[in-house]
DNA sequence: CGCGTTTGACCCGCGC
DNA sequence: GCGCGGGTCAAACGCG
């Protein structure tokens, strides 16, 4: 008890009974007993720093900082911790929707097989569901297949993805061979032609999945809508029915990036701008271009799920609806009979209302990715792929720099973290965000004439 | 000089 | 087989 007693002279009585010697000891015990409760190292802080202030003050404030430091350090080892959690959560959607996608080409040429024996159309019609809600398609499969073949699959399907990859790679190779020896071809070469041909039910897959096609129309007063890629034009076409001339790109942000996209003026209504992409980026794209790349990626997986030759060999017209697309039936709307399956995605039509906008490209581009996004989300299992490759953008932040944009991608990070953490519904939490990014993008570029997504897109005039 | 655009020629698929 | 239309190529051109 007396190591708390921090007044022992006022204790007369043991005071008049103790020595001097028991009086110094008493002292040194006094000290000793405070050295044992309060740090040392604050004790010599509390010297260096003394001045009038009594030492126990010092001491306690010194105390108070050191646990709001400690305090802050935990928190950062937390925060650390949350954001390796995040990346694993993210590798492992990332997986998810790979295996999804090989699962959907998997489906699709089993369903071709099936469709070459002859099989009736009735198990055919599963493929478009069974892609669009997994969840359900899943309990409904469970009936019809043997579990032990779906667990085999399953258990397969990252396997299958690594060597899909590369067979995709083989195809896209030969395809593009082929297009660009056309040459060779016209002088007989032999060799390529029987090639060709030689093209199994997996590389039409493929090959439908280069064909299709999504088309966005907005409206813009410039030549083209700043959707963060560097575009090459390559030629330009009058096409018929359209006064307007149809100019045609190609992304040069990687080489041999096989995505290419049209742009052409409505005939009915000049403002509208309609743009069409066809393909997917093999390159990782700035944050500018991520959310239309997702956007058009999704809607073209969207699109291909519900495209996939069916018995009739038409597009289910209510494949929008199936989807739980409440935007769909003004917003998205399916071509079957455009040479290639198409899907059209209307912002003309703002059900924001926000008429300030309707003008504007880029804040037009900022309506369309939190609309579409969120709209799409409905469909959470089928745009794993392109929220995963949303998320790279924070890879992309790190190494490319936001320019303008960087305080304002920063809050949202910081916002998205927050929401990630407060919100279990991860995935929609990162698309708002990172929409918002693009959103906010756009707006602080839109003000100058030279802006991040120009030099990103040399081609506005 | 390098890069992007323009533009006429060419290729290819499709319908008649 | 022929013509048409969409799509691509590549030489010429312009710009910084």
């Amino acid at each position: 008890m007396d190591a708390l007693d921090f007044f022992p002279h006022k204790s007369k009585e043991t005071q008049d009974d103790d020595d001097e010697d028991d009086d110094n000891d008493n002292d040194i015990h006094h000290h000793q007993t405070l050295d044992f409760h309060v740090d040392t190292s604050l004790d010599l802080l509390t010297k260096n720093t003394g001045g009038n202030r009594p030492v126990e003050e010092n001491d306690a404030l010194e105390t108070m900082d050191e646990k709001r430091f400690v305090a802050l350090v935990t928190e950062l080892h937390q925060v650390n911790a949350e954001n390796q959690r995040l990346r694993e959560l993210i590798d492992q959607m990332n997986n998810n929707s790979n295996a999804v996608r090989m699962q959907l080409i998997k489906i699709t040429q089993k369903q071709h097989n099936l469709r070459k024996n002859g099989v009736d159309g009735e198990k055919e019609e599963m493929v478009p569901r069974s892609f669009l809600d997994i969840g359900v398609a899943e309990k409904d499969e469970a009936s019809q297949q043997p579990s032990e073949e779906k667990l085999r699959e399953s258990k397969s399907v990252v396997d299958l993805m690594h060597r899909c990859k590369g067979n995709e790679k083989d195809v896209e190779d030969k395809l593009d061979c082929g297009r660009e020896s056309s040459k060779a071809r016209m002088e007989g070469d032999q060799e390529l032609s029987n090639k060709v041909p030689k093209l199994d039910q997996n590389s039409e897959t493929l090959s439908m999945i280069k064909k299709a096609r999504v088309s966005v129309r907005a409206r813009s007063d410039s030549t083209m809508i700043a959707d963060g890629c560097q575009w090459r034009k390559y030629g330009q076409k009058m096409a018929k029915g359209n006064p307007c001339p149809r100019a045609y790109y190609r992304c040069t942000m990687s080489t041999g990036c096989p995505v290419r996209k049209q742009v052409q003026r409505c005939a009915e209504d000049r403002s509208v701008l309609i743009t069409t992409y066809e393909g997917q980026h093999n390159h990782p794209l700035p944050p500018t271009a991520q959310a239309m790349a997702s956007t058009t990626s999704a809607a073209a997986s969207m699109l291909l799920s519900g495209s996939m030759p069916s018995s009739d060999g038409l597009i289910n017209p209510t494949i929008l609806e199936n989807a739980s697309l409440p935007c769909s039936q003004n917003m998205a709307t399916l071509s079957a009979s455009a040479p290639f399956p198409t899907i059209t995605l209307d912002l003309t039509q703002n059900p924001t209302n926000s008429s300030h906008h309707q003008r504007d490209p880029h804040n037009q581009l900022s309506l369309l990715s939190p609309l579409l996004a969120q709209k799409f989300m409905s469909v959470p299992k089928l745009f794993g792929h392109s929220l995963c490759d949303q998320t790279k953008l924070a890879g992309l932040h790190e190494s490319q720099g936001m320019d303008a944009a960087a305080p304002s991608f920063s809050n949202s990070l910081n916002a998205a973290t927050a929401a990630i953490t407060a919100d279990p519904n991860f995935t929609a939490a990162l698309v708002a965000a990172i929409t918002s990014v693009m959103g906010s993008s756009h707006s602080n570029t839109s003000g100058t004439s030279n802006t991040t997504g120009d030099h990103h897109c040399n081609n506005n005039a």
